[in-house]
DNA sequence: TCTGGGGTCCTAGGACCC
DNA sequence: TCTGGGGTCCTAGGACCC
């Protein structure tokens, strides 16, 4: 299967109508646009990461190039971790060479996201060339609908071709899988990395998946994988044999999404992707922090932040919500829902700062903001006017201790729901 | 594997309405 | 008035993805 070679196709009834569906997936993305300014990078073992700053010790590993993982770093671990396996190269006296031989060691760089995303800029218009419809998932991720572009008979060579101009045009390897949908794209894409090509014509799907380990599967995470496993479900293969029922009864909708997509079914569209629902902002401490005023700070900064961000991007929220992680590790979230959809800054710092009183005096590691319920109202901004005098910062937990808002917003709640009704309006998923 | 940041979707209980 | 059922919204938590 590896270099795009088929599977042999059962040629199931109806076969011509078939999606071809392309899912694109750089290698190593933010490595790879690192040696693209860096070429000196290219075959050394490189990080990127955040946290790596000298002084720094929170931060995680986002890329380890395949050079990195060789010394067992790996994406998402902690860097005090990838520091113990592969330390950190001195820049400082450039090949002075002085007996540093013998020790093994890699190049460390930021997370530089505005340099990923221009990258990312440029494959997109690539992807945008080769399929009328494409749904960016990430960064450095994408799904294609390709049915008009080309036929099963070729797709190999056309998924071939896509490869070949983002590596030619843009410079980086992408590794593409192609398969009648989105679960089977995905799972293609990720066979042979990187620069893969794996393509799963239709009536191989079922067949391709079922040696595969459950953990593969898209949607099955470590809880799940180990929940298949304890009831003697570890491949694919296995889910697809199943009792669909029992895995509705264990998973919920989940399990028989699992069954569907183990037997290669996956009827959803390629679709551009709608417009966020949330936006968030959150940052971790070095270690927990007991004394309040520094975790009010940090919920300051954040709470401007994701105001800021919604402003950016013209959108209105509903809803402000705050995240306090304590130790060992245990996420607790609170939120309130305004009566309208507003943009003010002021007003998600208050609201945060009141909903966050609740964990002041506990230990803290971690502190988030979110707003959501968001309305890109584009033309609109009626509904600022109309709320302007409720204030949810009274939804208070007792002492708390804020500079009380102004009006009164006893009632506010109940006549929440009914002002939602009028004035809501509806928009299209794209943009 | 002792844990960074930004998201999505699902579930479940309670409030409230008819 | 001791009492059914359906529907929607809100909130908190959890699993998962990149």
């Amino acid at each position: 299967m590896n270099d795009g070679s088929r599977l042999p196709g059962v040629g199931g009834e109806g076969e011509e109508e078939e999606r071809i569906v392309l899912h694109v997936d750089a290698d190593c993305f933010y490595a790879a646009c690192e040696r693209l300014r860096e070429p000196e990078l290219e075959g050394e073992p490189l990080v990127v990461g955040m946290g790596y700053e000298e002084g720094e010790t929170i931060g995680a590993v986002a890329t380890a190039s395949y050079e990195a993982r060789e010394h067992g770093v790996e994406s998402a671990q902690a860097i005090s971790t990838a520091l113990e396996r592969l330390p950190r190269r001195d820049e400082s006296d450039a090949d002075a060479g002085e007996g540093s031989e013998d020790e093994i060691s890699g190049y460390y760089r930021p997370v530089d996201m505005e340099h990923y995303e221009e990258v990312a800029g440029e494959v997109r218009e690539i992807l945008h060339d080769c399929a009328d419809v494409v749904r960016e998932v990430s960064v450095d991720e994408a799904y294609l609908d390709v049915t008009d572009r080309t036929g099963w008979e070729v797709a190999e060579g056309f998924a071939r071709h896509v490869k070949e101009r983002v590596r030619r045009d843009v410079g980086v390897t992408v590794s593409v899988g192609a398969a009648p949908s989105m679960s089977a794209a995905k799972i293609a894409s990720d066979y042979d990395k990187p620069d893969g090509l794996t393509v799963v014509p239709p009536g191989a799907v079922e067949e391709f998946l079922a040696p595969l380990e459950v953990d593969l599967l898209h949607g099955v995470g470590p809880v799940t994988a180990r929940e298949l496993r304890e009831r003697g479900i570890e491949t694919a293969g296995d889910v697809a044999r199943a009792d669909p029922d029992s895995l509705v009864s264990a998973f919920g909708e989940r399990g028989r999404e699992l069954y569907d997509r183990a037997r290669g079914e996956d009827d959803r569209p390629v679709e551009p992707r709608g417009r966020p629902k949330s936006l968030s902002r959150e940052s971790a401490f070095a270690e927990a922090v007991v004394e309040a005023a520094p975790k009010r700070e940090r919920i300051r900064t954040l709470a401007a932040a994701v105001a800021d961000r919604a402003s950016r991007k013209d959108a209105l929220y509903r809803t402000i919500g705050v995240k306090a992680v304590t130790p060992p590790y245990d996420v607790h979230t609170r939120e309130t829902s305004l009566p309208g959809p507003v943009d003010d800054p002021p007003l998600v710092e208050r609201t945060a700062l009141s909903l966050f009183s609740e964990f002041e005096d506990d230990p803290v590691r971690k502190v988030g903001v979110r707003v959501a319920n968001l309305e890109f109202a584009g033309g609109d901004q009626t509904s600022l006017e109309g709320f302007a005098g409720e204030d949810p910062t009274e939804i208070e937990t007792g002492d708390g201790g804020q500079p009380p808002a102004a009006d009164d917003a006893s009632g506010a709640d109940s006549t929440a729901r009914r002002r939602r009704r009028e004035g809501q309006t509806s928009f299209g998923d794209f943009d």
